[in-house]
DNA sequence: TCTTGACCTTCTAGTCACTGGAACCTTTAT
DNA sequence: ATAAAGGTTCCAGTGACTAGAAGGTCAAGA
């Protein structure tokens, strides 16, 4: 398989595929003109990539999910620990969104939203009551 | 102020603070020295920024914020145009998060975690029930 | 007066995970 | 023969900083 039929198998851009070879994530084979060789086992790692990131994996783990994919002799509690960090910073990331979410709801709810220049968000912004956290 | 100090009232890292007049967003006098000097003005934009962006504003909508917050004519319904927009963004945020914490929750809890090599994870990576989406 | 240390300055380059585009080569169909 | 549709490499840009180097300035203490 050629990089455009397998980005289509594995629904990755044929640039993001290359940029995986790019990192060391996958080396495909070559031809004698210099084309990219897919194998079933690089489509295989592809798929799995794709699945990983689309579950908000970095590239980082990625890397370690792969290896511990190829070791045969791994640990299941390696890969199971692996994932609840990654499962940790997502609802991390969810409470952190969730509270942006309650007070911008509340200052856009707060807002007249008509011609006259009077507005709360921007006051709000401008004048955060006291204890509210400077940084996300 | 210089640097240092308004680092300190706002909260906003020098290095941060020194990008943001990079990009325009503000631009302090100078001493003859080279030094900055913050006016309360530029304080108060200063602590306009770190609020919008601690709320998940992009740079991009914090320059519009902050030209509406200087326009006294502005009509307080473009601001909360802007803010619902954020809104709906940072809801599609949430929602995609918590689709990937569920079946990432379901991965971890379905894994033994033990010293075997099996594992429902890596399975469920490798081979993805059908209907899965593979970007996120 | 000299020195030390804490400031300040600019500049370059790195982060993350791609993505766009240019310039060029190969294959296939007409 | 040619044109379209693939493939290749390499360079630069994204967002919002952040690290670090190399150097200038200032206030306090010996």
């Amino acid at each position: 398989m050629n990089i455009g039929e397998i980005a289509g198998h594995t629904g990755l851009p044929a640039k993001t595929i290359r940029y995986y070879e790019d990192i060391g994530l996958i080396c495909p084979q070559r031809t004698t003109n210099g084309y990219r060789v897919f194998s079933q086992t690089d489509a295989h790692k592809l798929t799995f990539l794709g699945r990983a990131r689309a579950l908000g994996f970095s590239i980082e783990e990625c890397r370690k999910l792969l290896a511990l994919y190829e070791d045969k002799d791994r640990a299941s509690s390696d890969v199971k620990d692996l994932a609840r960090g990654h499962l940790q910073e997502i609802e991390d990331k969810i409470r952190q969104l969730q509270d942006m979410r309650a007070t911008l709801s509340n200052l856009v709810e707060s807002c007249a939203g008509d011609d006259r220049p009077d507005c709360p968000i921007l006051m709000n912004l401008a004048n955060p009551p006291r204890g509210t956290p400077e940084r996300e």
